[in-house]
RNA sequence: GGCGGAGUAGCUCAGCUGGUUAGAGCAGCGGAAUCAUAAUCCGCGUGUCGGGGGUUCAAGUCCCUCCUCCGCUACCA
């Protein structure tokens, strides 16, 4: 069994916050991480989404071509990845040569099918912007209420949906332009609602989802799929071809963002193969009989949900084409900020380049992790932030390692001690870690995240359990080899901890590793907790490394909750 | 407006197809221990399960209704 895994694309206009690395990048790297550990063959593939007007406007605010803003951009966001531990098997573009050729591709696969035909809309057009503007662009004021600052698409004051003909006295948001026009352009339609039956039927398969992501994929079919637009008149994006040139009427147009952004998936997956040079190897987890044996499991937030379910399975299955389609959706909800909504644009929230400045990745891995929003959303808070840090990472796992390793340097030399035979205690205690360890594998086989977290920590909890009835420091005085037994079972449960914990805190995982002098490599997940418990033989010699975890004190809570704003700064 | 999700101990959250005295972690209180980042371990939880009504032998769990919060509503992505 090989195992494809996909985060949702994390979107150009900038750095992402922690809210977007909970619902999909982070979760889905514990996961890989998780599975090459069993020794699984994964591919983890990533990638910048880039297309779209808020990518052009983006741009434009940072006073840079649209190309050169993106490039950049990109490799912000691979650098913040890779410091957060992201084990991207490859980190791609969405405005990849390879996208570009398979959206095009897809697009005259669908249209062959007889899916995708033409249609002729009135929109609105801004003079002075030269570009057509999304309804969201245009405000005026409401016919409704009169208030103000009517978005096209609704108004926020009254909540009524609305056209963006309606609004009086409309204007662009982004130059404030008054000088609109309402013209005809033409658009390729994606004809989804021949698609409806097969969909349903397919959907009806996944009897494993969770219901967060079949209650949205249901919601969407029962009210009817609509045919949806798949162009823009956007000059940044994938060109409209047909029979390799542009296609006539569309020279001045690109395809839709949420069309090519889901077929990066397979496009950065043709980026890593390339950059692996074996051009070929893309197809054996996305074509054909090749990639029968693949199983597929995609991880996102709620607000993708309906482009995973609906809009890009209908590509895949309107090709006519053996393509892979997704087996399993992990859904998330979201994390908010104190109960507000972390936003890119109000820059509310903290962002992955300004955690890693406070501090060090695995923090806020283990943090985010353990509070995932899974089956609702959650809060993040600065207090809670720091008592999961303090308790968890520092009392029990960190402290942990602290007072084994550092009563056994004392007392027994700096290298595990020999003397003694493991009694009724180590049998007891060995037969727990068996049981809490296969509760905890199950829960990462079943993407339970949360529980997952609860488990890991009962583990390391187990340890202390462990240390506070054998008592080394007790026997030590009377019977050195009674507390040989203890600091020897105890030494190899930091490299069973190490193990266990590494999907979640790699960085931590390998210090503590590094410590007992054991290799990183090859990877390892334990399942024989007998043969755990008695890896590190007498004489193995270990070093005392430093505190592996620093408290959250309050003073750093106060400044942190000053400078990023806490419960006042909350939407 | 329509649709989806949520409202459970001071806080953050579990509670699947209804079934013994509603759970966990944190915080709090008491005790033990002193190897350790004063770190650990043990013990202690009556909370109108948002309000009201209903179905049932039995409801946090199903139905109706009302209230509150969040999201989506297809041209933000």
């Amino acid at each position: 069994m090989r195992t494809l895994i996909t985060s949702a694309l994390p979107y150009i206009n900038g750095v992402k916050h922690l809210g977007n690395l909970v619902g999909s990048m982070l979760p889905a790297d514990v996961y890989a991480r998780y599975l090459r550990a069993r020794g699984d063959e994964v591919l983890y593939i990533c990638a910048t989404d880039e297309h779209g007007t808020p990518a052009e406007l983006a741009a434009r605010e940072a006073n840079q071509e649209v190309a050169a803003f993106c490039a950049e951009q990109h490799a912000l966001q691979a650098h913040y990845g890779e410091a957060f531990g992201l084990s991207y098997d490859y980190f791609g573009r969405s405005s990849s040569p390879q996208n570009y050729a398979l959206t095009q591709h897809f697009a005259e696969r669908l249209e062959a099918a007889g899916l995708i035909e033409e249609r002729v809309d009135a929109q609105v057009y801004s003079v002075d912007d030269e570009r057509f503007l999304p309804d969201r662009y245009i405000e005026g004021q409401c016919p409704y209420c009169s208030y103000e600052k009517a978005r096209g698409d609704q108004c926020d004051s009254c909540g009524k949906l609305l056209d963006p003909v309606d609004l009086i006295d409309p204007y662009s948001t982004i130059s404030g332009s008054r000088n609109l026009e309402v013209r005809d352009t033409r658009h390729l339609y994606l004809l989804q609602s021949k698609m409806v039956d097969t969909l349903r039927a397919w959907i009806a398969t996944k009897s494993d989802w969770p219901s967060l992501v079949t209650s949205i994929a249901n919601k969407w079919l029962d009210e009817g799929l609509t045919d949806r637009c798949i162009t823009r008149d956007l000059k940044w994006g994938i060109p409209v071809v047909k029979d390799g040139a542009p296609r006539a009427g569309f020279e001045e147009k690109v395809f839709y963002v949420w069309f090519d952004a889901p077929i990066e998936y397979i496009g950065a997956t043709q980026e890593w193969a390339l950059a692996n040079k074996d051009e070929g190897a893309w197809k054996r987890w996305w074509y054909g009989e090749e990639a029968s044996d693949v199983r597929y499991v995609q991880f996102m937030a709620k607000d993708n949900v309906p482009f995973h379910t609906v809009g890009f399975p209908i590509t895949l299955l309107g090709s006519g084409e053996p393509w892979k389609v997704v087996d399993t959706i992990k859904g998330f909800n979201w994390l908010t900020w104190y109960g507000g909504k972390f936003s890119t644009s109000m820059k509310r929230g903290v962002f992955m380049d300004q955690a890693l400045d406070l501090l060090p990745a695995d923090y806020w891995r283990y943090y985010l992790m353990a509070n995932s929003p899974e089956g609702s959303d959650s809060s993040f808070t600065w207090e809670h932030f720091a008592s999961t840090v303090n308790k968890d990472l520092a009392d029990v796992l960190g402290n942990f390692v602290n007072r084994t390793l550092r009563f056994a340097a004392s007392r027994f030399d700096g290298a595990v001690p020999s003397g003694g035979t493991p009694g009724a205690l180590e049998a007891e205690f060995e037969r727990a870690f068996g049981e809490r360890l296969s509760a905890y594998s199950a829960m990462l086989d079943g993407l339970e995240f949360r529980k997952a977290m609860q488990e890991l920590r009962a583990l390391w909890v187990l340890g202390n359990e462990y240390l506070t009835e054998a008592a080394p420091w007790a026997h030590f005085k009377t019977d050195k080899d009674q507390a040989a037994v203890g600091i020897r079972f105890a030494i190899n449960l930091i490299a069973f901890f190490a193990h266990v914990s590494r999907p979640i805190v790699p960085q931590t995982a390998e210090a503590m590793l590094n410590a007992l002098r054991l290799p990183a490599e090859p990877l390892h997940w334990p399942t024989d907790m007998q043969a755990e418990l008695t890896r590190l033989q007498p004489g193995h010699g270990f070093d005392v490394p430093d505190v592996l975890f620093a408290k959250i004190e309050d003073e750093q809570i106060a400044d942190w909750s000053h400078r990023f704003g806490g419960a006042e700064n909350a939407a």
